[in-house]
DNA sequence: CACCAGGTTGACC
DNA sequence: GGTCAACATGGT
């Protein structure tokens, strides 16, 4: 089964999950923060808290106080780290347009990104997809635990050249795949479950 | 009570 | 190069 494969039988047993659920770009960067080992159910609370407080600016989240922002992302855990590496972000976006950022190359995003402390590659990539739409495939906790189902081993760099040389450099096609991967995880190969193989997507659906 | 969740970092080999 | 604890809350 080739990749195009999996993603429309994933497709055709979940539906369409259209990530990220977000109502701007900086609203997406907030998330891929916060979500950062933690359930999203957890994240959609503090993003409210931010909402309310009028915080989802990167103007707002810079100048906000640290001690604030650590209280309204607590239900996300880790939050101290989690509000130095938001102020951290925030002033990149506060000194680079979101809209305009976009201009630049994907590779040269990236590493911009990937210098900001708290935003590794699974983050960077988050963003350039979720929030600047850049064609970058997201590999995660359930991207990789999947494969291995699948028998496909191997680290981030190596998964993620696999499915970009594989799909068309389709921005909705990757926002939507990773999606399905995600929610596939979640319901049928996490730590407590794993039926042993994958994409038998019939019988479970 | 133990384990897990859409990671990243710095210390240590 | 790789491995490992720390980071912390909320839900099963």
């Amino acid at each position: 089964m080739n990749m195009i494969d999996i993603y429309n039988k994933l497709l055709e047993t979940l539906g369409e999950q259209k990530w990220w659920p977000a109502k701007t770009p900086f609203e997406v960067v907030v998330g891929a923060i916060l979500t950062q080992r933690t359930k999203w159910e957890n994240v959609a609370k503090a993003i409210d808290e931010l909402e309310k407080g009028d915080l989802l600016s990167p103007d707002a989240l810079v100048n906000v106080n640290r001690n604030k922002l650590e209280s309204l992302i607590k239900s996300t855990g880790f939050y101290k780290q989690k509000a130095e590496r938001l102020q951290t972000v925030a002033q990149y976006f506060a000194k680079n347009d979101l809209p305009s950022l976009g201009e630049n190359s994907t590779e040269v995003l990236r590493n911009e990104l990937l210098a900001l402390n708290g935003v590794g590659k699974e983050t960077a990539d988050s963003m350039l997809l979720y929030a600047l739409n850049k064609p970058k495939f997201v590999i995660d906790a359930y991207t990789v635990r999947i494969c291995k189902c699948l028998g496909i081993s191997g680290g981030y760099d190596h998964l993620q050249e696999k499915f970009e040389s594989a799909l068309p450099k389709d921005v909705p096609l990757f926002k939507e795949f990773h999606a399905l991967i995600v929610e596939y995880g979640k319901r049928y190969c996490n730590r407590k479950r794993c039926n042993e193989c994958v994409l038998d997507v019939k019988k479970r659906a």
